[in-house]
RNA sequence: GGCGCGUUCGUCUAGCGGUUAGGACACCGCCCUCUCAAGGCGGAGAUCACGGGUUCGAAUCCCGUACGCGCUACCA
């Protein structure tokens, strides 16, 4: 039996994407585009208070950055849409008409303090069921008439008395099965006509012909429920597969209280999209136990519901920096440089054309910094002193490094050497630089590290000999001058 | 309270009856070295939550307990 996957990622635009809903929807993607199914995105927009149009336009930003492109949804349309549920009033009516037909939903006119006691009531006997099924045997006509008398009452599910223990067959956790009695008649539409969430989304999967619904563990326990409303709809019951919740490092739920939690927010702190992509799907799911360097592409090829792990996992940030720096070291020079261009231009170094125009300077200088990055923020600070107009030398450096006689001396004999070179590569730059210990008498480290302050600023730098060559001559010889007088630049 | 889920190094995980319980991040040491990194090599770190079973043999199967989490709403 082959049948086509079609999988739903369904956020809610109630904030921005966090890493959880990411996840979910990097498996729900992984998994389509494995088997050649459809990814549909659909926004669960019910929540009128919450729900915005600049959340739903940052969550659909968010997961293109990701690289997570949907078949059917807002943008792209398809042709099971509206993919947004407050356009869908219509299919939750006639589904709701449906039910009514077949007997399996049924008004309820109990009012809110009526229900309040009926709950404090069941959970202090022997904890069943909630609603206690008062309006399920209302006789027919006093049903018209109540409703007739514009009376305020929800829609019920009517759950089948002879409905044995409901199996739900799970992909990451196996066959589990829940007690029919702990089911109660939950309500399918409110009393203002609009579908609760169990309601919305069994009718959305099932006329999305949804195949596979994977989504956060916290749905597991509504699971029973919706699979009674696909049966009471005569729809086959879509496999289902529960991930496990992210939790911050204290095994708290996920806050800003641990750093970024939203994806625009990595993207914003320099982290690249394929290493979120990477570290996500590695939280929960394996490729082998041994791989940890996943792509996109590996995703698509190798995703498998049957290798997601069931336990909760904990958020590591350092783990996905570090993940992050790999991906910056491998990358490809040319690609390094264009994805550098923005985080050049908000620390006002270098524009576009900047960077166009001296495209070879850009490239060689590409190898002293990746292997220094972890993310993409790094980029300004370790290169400003290369770039900018305003060079000044942070006073620490100055103080540690470039202090006293000895400091002073190789400063200026770095200057001189420099000075008469003809040739201005980092070989003849080092061939001079290499030369001044001996000639002064005075420590290889000293020299070096005098010199680095009065050229980069700093005790920390890319290769120095490269830099000093990368500067360029005037530049490093005016640094180096003004610092032998202890002057600015 | 009821129902359900989860529990392997600090963290993410591999493992699906017989392994010296493997890998990765982080950590420590050494090497490399002009700083910082990166890289290489090595190390420490898991009585597989606990207690009972089943079995010649259990991290793996069964039962119970503890702890954590979820659902139990006219939230999603």
């Amino acid at each position: 039996m082959t049948e086509v996957v079609r999988v739903r990622f369904a956020p809610s635009p109630t904030g921005a994407l966090h890493v959880g809903g990411a996840r979910t929807a990097i498996y729900n993607w992984a998994l389509a585009r494995r088997t050649g199914g459809t990814f549909i995105l659909r926004i669960d927009d019910t929540d009128a208070e919450r729900s915005t149009a600049e959340n739903t336009a940052q969550i659909l930003r968010s997961l293109e950055w990701l690289g997570l492109d949907w078949d059917e949804g807002p943008e792209v349309g398809g042709p099971f849409g509206p993919y947004f549920q407050t356009e869908r009033a219509d299919h939750y009516r006639s589904a709701l008409d449906r039910m009514k037909a077949n007997g399996s939903a049924y008004p309820c006119f109990c009012s809110a303090t009526e229900l309040e006691a009926k709950r404090e009531a069941a959970r202090s006997g022997d904890g069943s069921a909630g609603y206690d099924r008062t309006c399920r045997h209302l006789p027919a006509d006093t049903v018209a008439a109540r409703i007739a008398a514009g009376e305020p009452h929800v829609w019920r599910l009517s759950v089948p008395e002879d409905r044995g223990d409901i199996l739900v067959d799970d992909a990451v956790r196996g066959e589990t099965t829940f007690p029919a009695s702990a089911m109660d008649d939950f309500v399918l539409v409110r009393s203002d006509g609009t579908p609760t969430y169990n309601f919305a989304t069994v009718v959305d999967d099932a006329d999305m012909e949804i195949t596979h619904v994977i989504r956060g563990d916290d749905h597991l326990s509504n699971t029973p429920r919706q699979i009674l409303v696909f049966e009471a709809l005569g729809h086959a019951v879509p496999r289902f597969a529960h991930l496990s919740m992210i939790w911050g490092a204290d095994g708290k739920k996920l806050s800003k209280r641990h750093g970024a939690t939203s994806v625009e927010a990595f993207h914003e702190e320099g982290i690249l999209p394929e290493a979120l992509l990477n570290y996500l799907a590695l939280l929960g799911w394996s490729l082998d136990g041994d791989t940890t360097i996943i792509s996109a592409d590996t995703l698509k090829t190798s995703f498998s519901l049957d290798r997601i792990s069931k336990n909760p996992a904990i958020f590591d940030p350092e783990k996905l920096e570090w993940m992050n720096g790999m991906y910056i070291r491998e990358m490809p020079p040319g690609v390094l440089i264009e994805r550098m261009v923005p985080w050049l231009e908000s620390a006002g170094l270098a524009t576009a054309d900047d960077v166009a125009a001296r495209h070879d300077w850009f490239v060689s200088l590409v190898p002293l910094i990746s292997e220094r990055l972890k993310r993409m923020t790094e980029i300004a600070p370790t290169v400003g002193f290369l770039l900018t107009d305003r060079f000044e030398p942070d006073p620490a450096a100055v103080a540690k490094g470039l202090t006293g006689a000895e400091a002073y001396r190789s400063v200026s004999a770095a200057h001189a050497a420099l000075e008469v070179l003809e040739v201005w590569e980092t070989e003849t730059v080092e061939t001079a630089l290499r030369a001044l210990p001996e000639a002064l008498g005075i420590k290889p480290k000293i020299v070096l590290q005098a010199v680095r302050v009065a050229v980069t600023g700093s005790t920390v730098s890319p290769p120095l000999f490269e830099s000093v060559a990368l500067l360029g001559r005037d530049i490093a010889l005016a640094r180096l001058d003004a610092a032998s007088r202890g002057t600015g630049e």
